[in-house]
Parts: structure tokens; sequence; C-alpha cells
DNA sequence: CAGTATCCTTTCCGATACTG
DNA sequence: CAGTATCGGAAAGGATACTG
């Protein structure tokens, strides 16, 4: 395994963003995550939480982080039923990753628009 | 400005994510930027560092980028033509978000795959 | 060599209707 | 309430041919 060392070393850069993105990127997912951050919810909560978002996508998107063990879904026996989901520890691992992006996107947001807060009242005032 | 921040907090963070994956995201980004991270690239070198790319979307990807800045690109009018794309300091802001993904998703593979050797392989031999 | 144009396939994703 | 199934439009992306 060393041996292969000098020839996949710039591999292992690349390999490792793509892998992180494929459970992370995407439209929904950051939001997602972000909202489970700030404690657990269940699936109506999420749906309202993520404007726009359809039920369809929310269960895809929630079905992909389960998966990855970024988040766990625990199922309540009752009637009505209830979901809840929540951030897993190896999810809360994300949060520097999603923290530097953050940073770096915010600071491009106001070089590329100057003022921020108009890019901010757009995106709270999408209804879809 | 400060007012509005109680209530845009949870928006800046998400904003701020998805405007850096809309810049640094994809498929064909992350890969790109790493290269170039190397050192200033021409057209057919980054064709053949990027496995799988074709013209066409390297082309697009790189007009992408030039729009944000993160890469500049500099014509040679010789013959044949000469084309030399390099990281702008704007661009290597990226580093620490772009480090941070492969940090997480480097420990990603190795969950996953528990020995990520197998991973780099398929990678590595990926014909497209 | 670098880039554009065209065509065509695949994937994504929203709308809607339905089940337990 | 939570989730599944199906359909169709839109967008992404690959193959190929062509231009300066």
């Amino acid at each position: 395994m060393a041996e292969m060392k000098k020839n996949s070393v710039r591999k292992k850069y690349t390999v490792g963003v793509e892998a992180a993105l494929e459970v992370m990127g995407g439209k929904w997912k950051p939001l997602i995550i972000y909202h489970l951050m700030t404690g657990p919810k269940r699936t109506s909560e999420l749906r309202r939480l993520v404007p726009g978002i359809t039920q369809k996508m929310l269960t895809t998107q929630l079905r992909g982080l389960e998966k990855d063990e970024i988040i766990a879904r625990k199922v309540y026996k009752e009637i009505p039923p209830r979901v809840e989901y929540t951030l897993t520890s190896y999810g809360w691992g994300l949060k520097p990753a999603l923290d530097h992006l953050c940073y770096w996107g915010e600071d491009h947001l106001e070089k590329v628009h100057g003022d921020k807060s108009k890019v901010l009242e757009e995106f709270e005032g999408s209804t879809n």
C-alpha cells in the first residue's frame, strides 16, 4: 500500500473531496444537515424548514443521508405515524467542512454582490 | 443590518454553503482546481490530467471558474494557439474548505470500505 | 491546439395521486 | 403523518463533427 503513495497522493485529495460532495453536496443536503444541527426534527418540520422541497425530494435526500450514516431515523410506532431525524456523531464531523464552505461562500457573495443582504432577502422571499 | 441577524443566521449559513458549492461543487471543478494548485496548466494538460472529461465539459467548467474569478485564463497569441490557466489568489482561498472536505471524505471512504486503497485503484483505473 | 456547435442520452426533479 | 409510485419536463452531460 505504501508503494503506491507517490502516485496516488493527488488522487486521494480529489477522491476525498468527491466522496464528501457525494455525501453532503447538492441542492438540499446542506440545508437539511444544517437544520438537524439545531436539534432533532420530524419529517413535517423539515418540510416546513426547507422551503421549496417536495415530499419526494425530502425523502430521497433523507434516505441518502441515512445510508451514509450522517443522520439517524427513528420511527415511533404511533398513530398517526411519527418519524424523527437526528444528526449522528459521525454527521457532526461534517461541521468544520460546512463551516469553511459557509465562510468562503459568504465572502464570495459579498464580493459578487457588494451587499449580501440583498441576496439574503431574495433567499428568504423565495416562496416556490 | 444587525437587527435582521436573529432571523437570518440560519439562512446565511446555508446560503454561504450553497454559494460555495455553486462555485466549486460538481463533478469536475474540484479536480480542476486541485490540479491548478500544483501550478499553471494549459488546456491539453488539463485534459490529460482529468481523466474522462470531454473537451466540452472542460471548457464549460473552466469558463465557470473563470467567471467566478477562481482561475485566470491567459491566451498566448501564437501558432499553434496556447492557453494557460492559473489559480487566482481568490481561488486559493478555497484551499481550506477543499482541505476539510478532503479530510472528511478520506475518513468517510475508510469507514465505508475499510480499505481505501481499493477505492483508489478503482478510481485510477477508470478509463471511461 | 483550443474552442464551438449540434445532437442525443441520461439524470434530476417537480407535480400528482395514492397507501398504511 | 409519513412515505411510495408514476409521469413528464428540464437540465446535465457525452459523442461527434467542425472552425480559426
